[in-house]
RNA sequence: GGGCCGGUAGCUCAGUUGGUUAGAGCACACCCUUGAUAAGGGUGGGGUCGAAAGUUCGAGUCUUUCUCGGCCCA
């Protein structure tokens, strides 16, 4: 028989997906026609959507994290812009810090160059060079994974214009008296006399003195401690006369005994852990001792001790802090604290009213502010300090320890940490911190659990230490009076050096005349210039200042702010701490976070487990919409698994998804008509028809409450589902019939197609945030416009396609259609048929569902030859499968004894 | 070491305020089809809900401990 007598499917749309090669044709085309400017001009003067991008480091390729990251939020972009708002998104870069200056440094080292030779002026040349290049190479590789944005007009950290305003920013925090100078402990090579980053720090083995020294108890809510003594060990005894606390666990047990032995603590009542008395008693050598009292460390809370060199001038009370970083390793269960002389100590110190002094200089010798030690260098200081203990008979034992001990890496020098100057925001001066916890309660998070993560961060954290002892960043604008030790507190200042770096940029700060920046109000002679740099988390924290605020065509504050879960303690943090230091709000109105890429098996990536995946590796196997629906698809709220068998499962998806539109496409021939939903008289089509629209509908509900919720991989679930179960098990396959074998002209074939075109022209839209290549592929290939589908609105679907009893009557009619098929596979498995039309039904139906379904054609719905209903009564439904009897029509394959009598089918 | 978050079929995910026999799709197996054809359809197997204890008439869901993993801090 003829194929010419039937409408086979036909379409230019390929099976075959080919993105790898297919997806750069695509970015050509939206190159070609201005797609970003487009956008913008569709939606001109619509409500704004503004994704404030997250600037990433500009430095390396990127991973699957930033790919993450940059699909999610170009998913995000698009769904807004398709619901009808302007949808703007400004890419970004952060550019200053300590991981571009390595970099330049370690390509000094190659060319054997010193850079102490370099004049500042030109290493910071070089650094911007460096992230130049980098933020180019990150352009092209965001741009393959089919992120829209406005790539021509990045905004960078380093530009002038951003390093202008972040000195005004800072103007800011200085004028109202947050910004204040204090002292705080870095690693610091008394050889060098410098400060040393981490990544400069190598760990040898170094022999130190180690002490067991007491601390007498001044008062205590424990009465029993009142004339004892608490015993802390310690690997630097020259940090004894910097200690200004001790620290405890109130979780773990202390005990109060008695030492029986001769010498200086005979008869001295000592506290420490439970858990570490044997090897204090063994490391101290008491040969005799007493329990007294056994208590939790919770009970120590309030507890005031002395100095040991009390009676030295050391006057002054030591409380007893409750700390978790105190175990039962090693020592007493008791840590001694010098906030200037170790971070731990600093910030519990800082988070109890206590802060840092200047007790040793840059040489390694104390300062006037300690007592009985001034001038003496601290590597000569530890005899000292014994001896003094010895003398006050509150030294229990010294001994000696070889450990791994931080060195500098150039001069293989030991490091000590030494208090340094440095610029602190304050966090309660000016109510900072109240000011973010509410700015947190007035924000939205996705998901929800981000607020308490970002509340707890806010509501422990001290002061925020912005400068940094380096040289590739913004340097900190300020001037101390040579003659009051003031800080210059000037707007006029502020705003003539903002000025000065919008023009020319910041470098000028370390090459030319103070005088310059100094206007002529003060003399450059009567001021000391600060040569410290700004944190980069206040870079990153002030983009809201000068992205958002800057450009018309954005919005302050911004909708969302998206990066990974980690940046709740970074550009979240730093930018709501800017924001709300300056303008009394957070910058950004919700925040949506995302977990971790990590492996198949949850482990996190890396070199050694050999489990490391890159976005390239993905877009040359299987193409940025595969990677696309690997984002969509993942609950980001946890952390997301990514491994090649994940990737293949997509990727299958992906063609159950292509193939759905390649049937569309065939059956429409490719012509694709664009029809007025609101005209469409639902009443007059088949029965099957209004069913599927109110799938349709019904799906498009759930799809408006799952964008709105940012729930994603709901979202393409129920998409996937309704071209799997819903079109191609279902509606397609019994409509290939009709389809196929009725005439042109009919009115059933013609209601199909006008499904086939809603259905198409809903899928593309549905889609098209997601699989923004593909549905660009088919939109170019249907569309008489040849625009693009991202300029397109979501589908308005009319209410009339609502129709719940109709859905509940249709789940009725499948389920009795479940039935049949198990009645059908027994009769396949018997070998008596192979295809169902070869088959003939008798359904019995209990007498409610024979009232309901009677008139149901279930020889169409079950595509079979013939069917016929009962009504009967015992059972609910019950279905004999027969094979069916009678001549194949050759053109629907239907098989009857009389012959087939479709007017299609008697054309011969 | 501390804080926070998480662990449901091989995979991606559902699972309401505790309430029948824990669901879906994919993958897999078998069968059918050859007019969506490197496609399509049907049927089926597959889970100690990370582990243990507890509360309860009843626990995937609540509590505790442990374990594994992730992020942050140290």
């Amino acid at each position: 028989m003829s194929k010419s007598q039937i409408n086979l499917p036909k379409t230019a749309f390929s099976m075959k997906a080919n993105l790898p090669t297919r997806e750069p044709e695509i970015l050509k085309l939206w190159q070609d026609i201005n797609l970003y400017d487009e956008l913008r001009k569709s939606r001109k003067g619509e409500e704004k959507f503004v994704l404030h991008d997250g600037p990433p480091y500009a430095n390396g390729n990127i991973h699957m994290g930033t790919a993450l990251n940059k699909i999610l939020k170009d998913i995000i972009v698009r769904f807004h812009q398709m619901d009808g708002k302007d949808s703007v998104y400004v890419p970004g870069w952060d550019c200053h810090g300590l991981p571009i200056e390595w970099k330049i440094e370690e390509q000094y080292k190659k060319n054997k160059k010193n850079k102490n030779e370099v004049p500042i002026v030109e290493f910071r040349k070089e650094c911007r060079a460096f992230a130049e290049k980098w933020i180019e190479i990150h352009k092209d590789q965001f741009k393959r994974l089919g992120v829209v944005g406005d790539w021509d007009n990045y905004y960078s950290t380093m530009s002038f214009d951003a390093e202008a305003q972040i000195v005004r920013e800072l103007g800011k925090f200085l004028k109202e008296g947050s910004l204040y100078r204090g002292f705080k402990p870095v690693l610091w090579s008394t050889v060098e006399k410098t400060a040393l980053a981490d990544a400069e720090v190598e760990y040898q083995d170094h022999r130190s003195d180690t002490i067991y020294a007491s601390f007498p108890v001044k008062s205590s809510n424990i009465k029993e401690l009142n004339d004892s003594e608490i015993v802390i060990w310690t690997t630097t005894p020259w940090t004894i006369p910097a200690n200004k606390a001790l620290a405890y666990n109130e979780s773990l047990d202390y005990l109060l005994i008695e030492v029986n032995d001769n010498g200086d603590f005979k008869n001295k009542k000592i506290v420490i852990a439970d858990a570490l008395t044997d090897t204090v008693v063994k490391d101290t050598k008491i040969q005799s001792f007493k329990k007294l009292k056994s208590f939790k460390g919770k009970n120590l809370k309030g507890t005031i001790c002395n100095h040991p060199f009390l009676k030295l001038g050391y006057e002054y009370d030591i409380p007893m802090l409750e700390a978790s970083f105190v175990t039962t390793e090693q020592g007493t269960g008791i840590v001694h604290c010098a906030p200037s002389h170790g971070p731990d100590d600093f910030n519990l110190c800082m988070n109890n009213g206590i802060k840092a002094i200047e007790t040793v200089d840059g040489d390694g010798r104390y300062t006037k502010n300690v007592a009985l030690f001034e001038g003496i260098h601290i590597f000569k200081s530890n005899s000292i300090v014994i001896e003094k203990l010895k003398e006050q008979k509150k030294l229990l034992s010294s001994g000696e320890l070889v450990h791994s001990y931080p060195h500098s890496w150039r001069s293989k020098a030991p490091l000590v940490h030494r208090a340094t100057p440095q610029w602190f925001i304050s966090m309660d001066s000016h109510k900072l911190r109240n000011k973010a916890l509410k700015a947190i309660d007035e924000t939205t998070f996705y998901p929800s659990k981000g607020k308490e993560r970002l509340k707890s961060m806010i509501e422990t954290r001290p002061d925020w230490c912005v400068s940094r002892q380096r040289v590739w960043g913004v340097p900190l604008p300020i001037f101390i009076n040579k003659k009051t030790g003031e800080v210059l507190i000037d707007n006029e200042v502020f705003d003539n050096i903002a000025k000065i770096y919008e023009k020319e940029g910041s470098d000028c700060w370390f090459s030319d005349d103070p005088q310059k920046f100094l206007g002529k109000k003060y003399k450059a002679e009567d001021f000391e210039k600060l040569s410290d740099i700004v944190e980069v988390w206040f870079d990153s924290g002030s983009t809201h200042s000068f992205v958002l605020e800057k450009r018309k065509d954005l919005k302050w504050p911004a909708s969302m702010y998206l990066e990974g879960s980690d940046q709740h303690r970074g550009w979240f943090h730093s930018s709501l701490l800017e924001s709300c230091g300056t303008r009394d709000r957070a910058p950004f109105e919700s925040i949506l976070s995302h977990g971790f890429v990590v492996d198949g098996k949850g482990l996190k990536m890396s070199k050694s487990l050999g489990n490391v995946i890159s976005p390239e590796d993905i877009l040359k196997k299987y193409g940025a919409d595969i990677l696309r629906i690997w984002v969509a698809s993942s609950n980001y709220a946890e952390d997301l698994r990514i491994d090649y068998s994940i990737l293949d499962q997509h990727a299958e998806s992906y063609r159950k998804i292509r193939n759905t539109f390649r049937y569309l496409l065939g059956n429409l021939n490719d012509k694709f008509e664009e029809n007025e939903l609101e005209k469409v008289d639902v009443n007059k089509l088949p029965e099957l028809e209004q069913f599927i629209l109110h799938k349709i509908y019904k799906l498009n509900l759930d799809f408006e409450k799952n964008f709105k919720n940012y729930n994603f991989h709901n979202l393409y679930k129920d998409l996937l589902n309704f071209c799997t179960v819903d079109l191609s098990a279902f509606y397609f396959d019994i409509r290939k019939d009709t389809l196929y074998c009725e005439p042109k002209n009919s009115d059933k074939r013609k209601s199909t197609l006008l499904l086939l075109n809603i259905i198409l022209n809903s899928l593309l839209k549905w889609f098209a945030p997601i699989l923004s290549f593909t549905t660009e592929e088919i939109y170019q290939l249907i569309s008489k416009s040849k625009k693009s589908i991202h300029l397109q609105k979501f589908i308005n679907f009319p209410k009339k396609f609502h129709n719940e009893k109709l859905g509940e009557r249709w789940s009725k009619l499948i389920k009795i259609r479940d039935f049949c098929n198990l009645s059908i596979e027994e009769k396949r498995a018997s070998k008596e048929i192979g295809s169902s039309l070869e088959s003939s039904l008798e359904i019995t139906l209990s007498q409610e569902l024979f009232e309901n379904f009677k008139d149901v054609d279930f020889a169409e719905i079950c595509i079979t030859s013939s069917a016929k209903i009962n009504q009967g009564s015992d059972r609910e439904i019950e279905v004999l499968t027969t094979k069916a009897l009678g001549k194949k029509c050759p053109i629907c394959w239907k098989i009857s004894e009389e012959g087939c009598k479709r007017p299609n089918c008697n054309i011969h």
